[in-house]
DNA sequence: AACTATTTATAAGA
DNA sequence: TTCTTATAAATAGTT
């Protein structure tokens, strides 16, 4: 348009065709902005360079967001209204499935019993005293397993502690260790492991007997020591 | 522009701010075509004449509503975020909702109790064993509630029973309304009634003793039969 | 809608 | 980026 006429199409050089994209912006947006003064008009423009920059125009007196609303309107073709029906019945539904499932846990619970049919009433029954069974049987092999596993740490313990025992010995009849006087000494040192008594049946069968010289032996970590306690507290 | 100059201000003459609106759009839009050949760049113009006339430019390969995302991208600012996010909140804290609460139903039916810690378990047992305390009440109380009601209801159709007997002797006495041989006859025209016999204990305490004679009076209504039919079938 | 005198926009160069 | 300027393009007023 000056200096030589020029063909529409993509301008190859690059900052050719940045400067060119910037002088015809500005040139654009005056244009846009005499429309709108001379020919009481609102008028919205968004650029978006090839480099990814994003310019935009909006007459006086508007917001691009009331614009939008303002062209929604006009086409009857809301841009985002399938989206944000589609999320509405999905929170209904989501809405729908809460409220049966509380009321489900309601009635498991005893309440809010009205609601049930007169023949649905032993159906809840029935399965409700399944699930206790259930429950119960699963309780029992928890605690079982426990005992099993209790058990097997406290042999372990009993054997590590034979072993230094053993070993404690073995020292004493070598004069290189130095001397001990007696077998008294010796249980002062390493004390009597506490006796722990588990019988098959769980309830009111675990005795626990303190041992009566401190500090018990390391060998028995505190982890099964407030494992076999909460058991102790729970069933006895 | 030519043939003289011209104020930038509003158009007064509403003839002429038509014609230069439209114009001047024109001039407008083959610019921002030139610009997207041109400059590779992507422009959307939406405008709104003083008449209430819309018009848009929309560079081609795109759609109004890809541009729009575009732009929000772009400038974070979302047009529509705030409500579509707390939908999304929203959404989302409603599915974490229903999650636990079908995990709640799944442990209270016996299932998924690997979840439960060592010391819950107990009190899930508990939490059962007490509904289901209240749920066998309950459907005691509800029993008891029909038995009473089929008490009354069967109270009142013998009631009705024996009116319509009395009736029918009175009319039988009173020679307007023709002669009647015997009391036997008089039996085939009202049936016996269906005895129902039943007693304080629900459990294994019904029995039905179907009529005789039939069909039975019309005086139990089919919804009575119905329920204590039901009744009969769940508990006995 | 077409014409055209004139203004405005802008391509190329600095 | 901005300025300059020759020239292309847009357009106000007219028909």
């Amino acid at each position: 348009m000056a200096r030589g006429k020029i063909q529409i199409k993509r301008i190859e050089n690059s900052t050719n065709r940045q400067v060119t994209y910037s002088k015809r912006r500005n040139g654009i947006f005056k244009k846009a902005n005499e429309l709108t003064v001379l020919c009481d008009a609102k008028v919205s423009i968004i650029m978006l360079s090839s480099t990814g920059k994003l310019h935009e125009y909006i007459s006086p007196s508007t917001t691009t967001k009331e614009f939008f609303y303002e062209y929604q309107r006009m086409l009857a073709v809301d841009l985002w209204a399938s989206q944000y029906q589609k999320m509405q019945e999905k929170l209904k539904s989501l809405k729908e499935v809460n409220r049966n499932l509380r009321r489900e846990i309601r009635q498991r619970s005893g309440q809010s019993l009205n609601d049930l049919s007169f023949e649905e009433l032993p159906l809840l029954e029935e399965d409700i005293d399944n699930a206790l069974s259930i429950i119960r049987e699963r309780k029992f092999k928890v605690l079982s397993n426990r005992i099993e596993t209790s058990k097997k740490k406290l042999r372990n313990a009993a054997e590590i502690n034979r072993n230094l025992r053993n070993e404690f010995e073995g020292r004493l009849e070598d004069p290189e260790y130095g001397l001990v006087d007696n077998e008294e000494h010796y249980e002062n040192v390493i004390p009597g492991f506490f006796a722990l008594r588990l019988a098959t049946k769980p309830a009111k069968c675990l005795r626990w007997i303190r041992p009566q010289i401190s500090p018990p032996t390391p060998c028995l970590t505190s982890t099964i020591a407030a494992s076999i306690s909460s058991f102790y507290n729970i069933y006895c």
